[in-house]
DNA sequence: GTCTATATTATGATAGAC
DNA sequence: GTCTATCATAATATAGAC
């Protein structure tokens, strides 16, 4: 059996497929963030990244394959990028500062960074139980993370002691990741959005 | 032409037709929450309300009458459950307070209230732009709604004068429609998750 | 009102030329 | 690597019996 170039996934290679690997992917989340995964068609991703549909096959073994990459990349980008910028900070920053930079970073992302990750958000709950439960581990420690933070900030009394901080942290994460829903220029500046996510977050403030 | 009995829209009726109508509405919510707008299939549909395809177009012209149909009920039950509790509180009730009313009782809704808001809500941004177009303009009426209160209380002095509140109100109202995606009885009690987006609301309190 | 065909169309996927 | 057929399947919608 000969080599076969599929299933490749290092995306640092400049090579012309590598090219059009990216293209796909990149078709493939701006199709899937406006359709849905159910109305996700090879032919249109095709159209999209100039190419015929039988070529994604070349790439991919098949739509699922496809499709669960870009819900892999859209999430792992989220993720990646609060993490670098959480580790950032000085040590002994307190949880509430760093939850204020995850909120801004993640909403960061949300909202400047491609289609992968709006892709990933929208179809999370549409996708077919098999690719969720590849990709739900991904999604598990991203949840810890914030879990931890939230935690910490309450156990250090950052954080009021009444509240659920599990439904605190499931809510925030919620109103940023909605945020793809109703955003443009048009409606508020990016920078305001940041400093009213991180208002409201400032609702969990334990005062005395 | 003889008389249709399609597109009667009165839900007090409780012959016989209309009873199967409600199970077809109920059985859509259902399945366009869980499989999306394209991933919804008359088939399936029709199998979940116990009748047969075919039988559907007795009650609507198309797939797609159905669908608006849900999405409608949807987004209307939301808004006259606000409305209806807004309503009862007594004249001069702070901006701030009604508010907390508004977020209380949107978050019930679309925990408690079967799957036409989660339908609704989950689907909106998928639709095709000619459904889109026509539920808008109820999407509209409500949104002004909730901007009014906004405004009211921000010039009132209640809300923080530095937070922009058009982004504001629509983080809250995202976290509260994206709940669905996470909540359920063993993530958090809905008591809890009620005071936790309470909590982030008062988040825009103006201290001095 | 609800059913059993069935027409029509669109899509994922394969075969095989270039 | 990418293309032009082409196959197989599945879904919306209609016709017409009961």
């Amino acid at each position: 059996m000969a080599d076969s170039p599929r299933k490749r996934t290092d995306t640092t290679d400049g090579s012309k497929g590598q090219q059009t690997r990216e293209r796909l992917l990149e078709a493939a989340a701006a199709i899937l963030t406006e359709k849905g995964y159910s109305g996700t068609r090879l032919g249109d991703i095709a159209k999209r990244a100039e190419l015929q549909a039988p070529a994604i096959y070349y790439y991919y073994d098949s739509r699922e394959a496809l499709i669960e990459d870009v819900v892999r990349r859209g999430q792992q980008s989220a993720q990646a990028h609060v993490e670098n910028a959480l580790a950032q900070l000085p040590d002994g920053t307190p949880f509430l500062e760093r939850i204020r930079c995850a909120v801004e970073e993640h909403l960061r992302v949300v909202l400047n960074l491609s289609d992968f990750t709006t892709a990933a958000i929208r179809n999370m709950g549409q996708l077919p139980e098999a690719m969720r439960k590849q990709i739900r581990s991904d999604h598990k420690s991203y949840g810890e993370l914030w879990q931890r933070l939230f935690e910490e900030a309450q156990s250090n009394g950052e954080i009021r002691g009444d509240v659920d901080v599990t439904a605190a942290r499931l809510l925030i994460i919620g109103a940023l990741n909605w945020s793809p829903e109703w955003w443009s220029t048009r409606v508020a500046d990016i920078d305001d959005v940041v400093a009213a996510a991180i208002a409201l977050t400032d609702g969990l403030i334990a005062r005395p």
